[in-house]
DNA sequence: GAGGTTGTTTGACAGGTGTCAAACAATTGC
DNA sequence: GCAATTGTTTGACACCTGTCAAACAACCTC
């Protein structure tokens, strides 16, 4: 057994993280919505009818799931059939402090 | 003479500002830069020089202005040949508290 | 190992987007 | 009034994007 399972997917390093693209990456309500539930700290599957997001495709979730990660707002790591997804709440908030937490404010907590 | 010279372009009203869409406003650089200026308080003509926008069209920035303006970031008004923006802090913090100013603390200065 | 589960990748397609250019409208200055 | 200035609108065009469907890969369960 290793020392931790799975594996990450790839993500920006900090340096490398772009506020317009933050920015664009939250400008979709669906993403915004998938925002606002890793915000919370829960980790869902992708097709999980939890996300509230049941009438949307699964490659359609896997695909917001993937810009919202490359943009370096989410981390994912891939155990067997599921991904484990967290903000990535401290690279976040050491590049644009109090952004991630007006964000979460008034994002639509539904 | 009128009381208040030059009229004013259309703008959502405050309760139909939509995050996504204010988000969705941001997520493209040259909007980002015009929300920057506009957040310093400044209000500058279309095609100036002092934009650091030389570079774009003329009809370019007059499309972002707008899209920035139906979003409800910004409010316009018109005088003469002459556009007068500013940002609507006010609705907008009373909207969504905390996100403008989070916003100008980590958008680009330059 | 067979079959079902979970998520990714690719292709397809309609619709949106950023940019320029040209035409237009309104204004200012001579 | 004529010409220059300033910004908007429209058209064109390449590119991006959100969505679904199908194929694929990895995994779990029996």
């Amino acid at each position: 057994m290793e020392p931790v399972e799975g594996e990450w997917l790839p993500q920006p390093a900090v340096e490398d993280i772009d506020l317009a693209k933050i920015l664009h990456a939250l400008g979709d309500p669906v993403r915004l919505r998938l925002f606002a539930i890793y915000a919370s700290g829960e980790q869902y599957n992708c097709s999980s009818e939890r996300l509230g997001l049941g009438h949307l495709h699964k490659s359609t979730v896997s695909h917001h799931m993937r810009v919202l990660r490359e943009a370096g707002l989410t981390s994912t790591r891939a155990v067997g059939r599921n991904r484990y997804v967290r903000l990535r709440r401290d690279d976040l908030d050491a590049r644009y402090p109090g952004l991630v937490e007006a964000l979460i404010r008034n994002a639509p907590a539904d």
